[in-house]
RNA sequence: GUGCCUGUAGCUCAAUGGCAGAGUACUUCACUGUGGAUGAAGAUGUUGAGGGUUCGACCCCCUUCAGGCACCCCA
């Protein structure tokens, strides 16, 4: 194009029209987060390296993190997830804060990565954690917030499920199979990829972990069996749980679930569009330690979080974004011509003070102000002639319907509109 | 970070080595107290950028930037 300076690589300008349904989104995770009694946090989008240090797999700060020094020399990094940052924000306050806390946040993270489908370095992050319990039915609680959300945007069940499953069953599961403690975080990861991989590279990254023909027939078992939740007694409660939570539609059980980060150790659940090649639109679990790393007394939670890019993908998919986001209560003030303009920003003071949202056109060709509002999509245009003011109204028009009432003036205040 | 594909008007896309086009959107008018239609006229490009080959490049080659897909990783 012409030279106008580029934006960053992986970022995303938001024009009113992306950013009302940005904040459609946010009022949908704020109904679901709040009708569980979650409250609302934020930490800073800027924090010292060592927080990251010890936590959540090397390659995510290693590799993927905006790293910088401030002017002092320290390392600096833009955050690239909060779980950490609630680590620390929950061990300074650990003696005054009340268990267990449920709280949710919305903000902006990064990650220096290759962009693709569902994948920007600069995203939005939808985290809910409920800290300080081990209950099963902690667990349960994230799921129903995860289905809750997903109904509230119009995602069904057909259209997307939740896949649930448990690292302390597939922990016993591999030692069955005699599987040694050095090589399970590994064939963990294996089986996390397994949908990724052709079949017979699989086969050889498992031969080259040391599994034997048997030990590789055995796990292809294990990750076919959909019943294998029956014999873990935590898991055979969360799904009564769920039926009780009402999303039992929504949840089910997938032995291939693992999930990357390593500080999961127990449920792990993903959210999945069913049909489509669309990464996981959310995915969080079980944590037996949240706050160790960062000082504090061992804390277990458990928790999710949701991109917006991929849930956007996918409502868009399914033409469940919403459409008319623009100027839905404005009213649109037209101007009859040059000497009728005081008058017209006399009602417009009017309308404000009666706490209407009101938009004062130029004063041009009536059609073309009618044009310009309609273009806007404001719903109601209203008209100030000479007509009207000699007879002490106003024209009032729906744009929609074409319908156009004469009120007087003083009332106005009074229209529902 | 690795491999592959793509980049033409605001948008969706044609033109395959020989004068850069269509649809749509946009501007003006028909319509000087009213926006969905119709008709007429008009405007729009360093073909992502830079270099090379050629008499001649949107087209072929190189570099670079951006986007897409897979890997990696993960939201």
């Amino acid at each position: 194009m012409k030279d106008i300076i580029r934006s960053v690589k992986g970022t995303r300008d938001f024009y009113p029209d992306e950013m009302g349904r940005r904040q459609w989104l946010v009022e949908k995770l704020r109904q679901a987060s709040e009708s569980f009694g979650y409250e609302q946090y934020e930490g800073p989008c800027l924090e010292r390296i060592d927080l990251y240090a010890a936590k959540s797999g090397e390659e995510l700060v290693k590799e993927q993190a905006f790293v910088f020094e401030d002017r002092g020399g320290d390392p600096i990094t833009l955050r690239p997830e909060l779980t950490p940052t609630l680590a620390r924000m929950v061990a300074e306050k650990q003696n005054q804060l009340i268990f267990p806390l449920r709280w949710w946040s919305f903000g902006p993270f990064w990650r220096y990565e290759r962009p693709q489908k569902g994948r920007t370095r600069e995203f939005y992050q939808w985290n809910i954690d409920l800290v300080g319990s081990d209950a099963v039915q902690a667990d349960a609680e994230l799921l129903a917030v995860a289905a809750d959300f997903l109904k509230l945007v119009g995602l069904q069940s057909n259209m997307v499920q939740i896949l649930v499953n448990d690292r302390r069953l597939m922990d016993r599961k591999l030692t069955e199979i005699g599987i040694s403690a050095d090589t399970k975080p590994e064939l963990l990861r294996m089986i996390d990829r397994i949908d990724k991989q052709p079949e017979d590279v699989w086969e050889k990254n498992l031969e080259d972990l040391g599994l034997d023909r048997g030990q590789i027939e055995a796990t292809r078992t294990l990750l076919s069996n959909t019943q294998l939740w029956q014999e873990s007694e935590e898991l055979s409660q969360l799904f009564s749980y769920v039926e009780a939570l009402g999303i039992g539609e929504y949840v089910r059980y997938e032995p291939k679930i693992i999930r990357g980060l390593d500080y999961y150790t127990g449920m792990v659940f993903e959210a999945h569009e069913v049909q489509g090649d669309f990464r996981a639109i959310l995915g969080g679990g079980h944590y037996a330690n949240l706050v160790a790393d960062v000082g504090g007394q061992p804390l277990p939670g458990v928790g999710f979080a949701m991109g917006d890019v991929v849930v956007m993908l996918v409502l868009e998919a399914y033409g469940l974004l919403p459409t008319d986001l623009s100027y839905p209560g404005t009213l649109f003030v037209t101007v009859f011509n040059q000497e009728m303009l005081i008058e017209s920003i006399r009602l417009t003071t009017e309308l404000r003070m009666e706490g209407f949202n009101v938009i004062l056109a130029e004063p041009d060709k009536l059609s073309r102000q009618f044009k310009l509002a309609d273009r806007l999509g404001v719903k109601l245009a209203l008209i100030l002639g000479p007509d009207e003011m000699a007879n002490g109204t106003v024209g009032v028009k729906d744009l929609r319907t074409f319908e156009q009432r004469s009120i007087l003036r003083n009332e106005l205040k009074s229209i529902n509109f």
